[in-house]
DNA sequence: ATACATAATTAGGCTTACCTAATTATAATT
DNA sequence: AATTATAATTAGGTAAGCCTAATTATGTAT
């Protein structure tokens, strides 16, 4: 049904309105898929006239009803591959996202729904971002960043709020890993870099642009 | 590199080189691409252009060095993606065909070099065509159609000559799996047709169609 | 060799998804 | 309120891949 631009605008639309939320706007849009401004427009126009979005002129487009279940078939569509290329191939979790941009788009239920079924209807991909079920729905958690949470708490990290490879690759590097357990020593006022044991284990130090870009939940 | 459009027609030219040898016609191409042919001689003009092919006017093409290693390249992923379908996801041969026509275009070298490992390095895809491997080779094999074999031979089933869905679904119904060994017991001399054991025990009746298109190694 | 059928090509057009340059809205600043 | 900066839109254009209709090649049969 929707072609592989109008997916890549749906799905771009989706992530910036959770993002920013309420309205997104042209250059917004132009600059995340890389994409001049006047050719958004003429496709956004477009795009309203086939109801995959609402657009108010001038102002910016929201996702419809059926624009949105589409973004999110797209976007669970994008994490099942992720999970498969992570847990069954063997790839590093800053290695998939490529490649899964090109899976995504791949048209079979069938495929997605025996994918899932093979992965054992896996909860979140491999950034420990949440995947919509066949009817888009999410699972509930109960993530906060870690930059949120205070001295003491016992948390374990469940995802990333920033899918950049050089911040993942710091991940690795650092040994921090999904599912590891912090705790907060300590919390220093001045530039809210953190103090956590890891696992019981290893301490670490880590600045602000780190822990607000760890999701976890308390333990 | 090659667009989807010029991957689809390597592909065909491919085929149609391996089925009816030395040149392709603009109409074969047409037919076998479901495209016009007046697009067709538009399209491999400009493939010809780009070294992809090489092309006599009037005559028909064959393809370079260069746009055989890419056929070829495709040829590979397909196969290794309907490999994956049927072994890890739970298809039937039968149900692949149009999914692995999507999955073959996803580009990353990274990705089919793991997933080759990944079903371990296997040599033919469900239906029994051979894989060819990243440089384009392909396994030797000694197999023929069935039909050119003589009464009391002793075979090994390893491959279909023809593709159909009925013709699959066929050979499913009748219980006749790649890999069962086949004694052929009798020949009729009118109707080509054949008298067959199966595995040692069920006895079956082909007709010539079907034994022209199971392709056997003698045991 | 000529006529006919079939195959291939040329010419002119269309849609999708992009572009640049010019113009008009909107928002921010004085 | 007027100016200025930024964002959005309009107008006109391009390339890729397709189309139909008309024309030209090629091969076959008389």
């Amino acid at each position: 049904m929707a072609s592989l631009a109008e997916e890549n605008y749906l799905k771009a639309i989706y992530k910036l309105h959770e993002k920013k939320g309420a309205m997104v706007n042209t250059s917004a849009l132009a600059e995340t898929l890389q994409i001049n401004a006047a050719s958004v427009t003429d496709f956004i126009k477009k795009m309203a006239a086939k109801k995959l979005i609402s657009y108010e002129k001038s102002r910016g487009v929201m996702l419809t009803e059926r624009g949105r279940h589409i973004a999110l078939n797209i976007i669970r569509k994008h994490r099942l591959w992720e999970v498969w290329l992570v847990n069954n191939l063997g790839f590093k979790w800053d290695e998939v996202h490529e490649i899964a941009e090109q899976l995504e788009h791949v048209v079979s239920d069938e495929l997605i729904e025996s994918l899932d079924k093979h992965l054992g209807y896996p909860k979140a991909d491999p950034h420990g971002d949440l995947i919509p079920d066949a009817k888009g729905r999410f699972a509930k958690t109960s993530s906060k960043p870690l930059l949120d949470c205070e001295k003491g708490n016992r948390v374990k990290f469940t995802g990333v709020a920033e899918h950049s490879n050089s911040f993942l690759q710091y991940l690795t590097k650092s040994n921090i890993k999904l599912g590891d357990e912090l705790l907060v020593e300590a919390i220093e006022e001045f530039d809210k870099s953190f103090q956590v044991k890891i696992n019981g284990k290893e301490r670490k130090l880590l600045s602000k642009d780190v822990v607000k870009n760890l999701l976890v939940v308390l333990l």
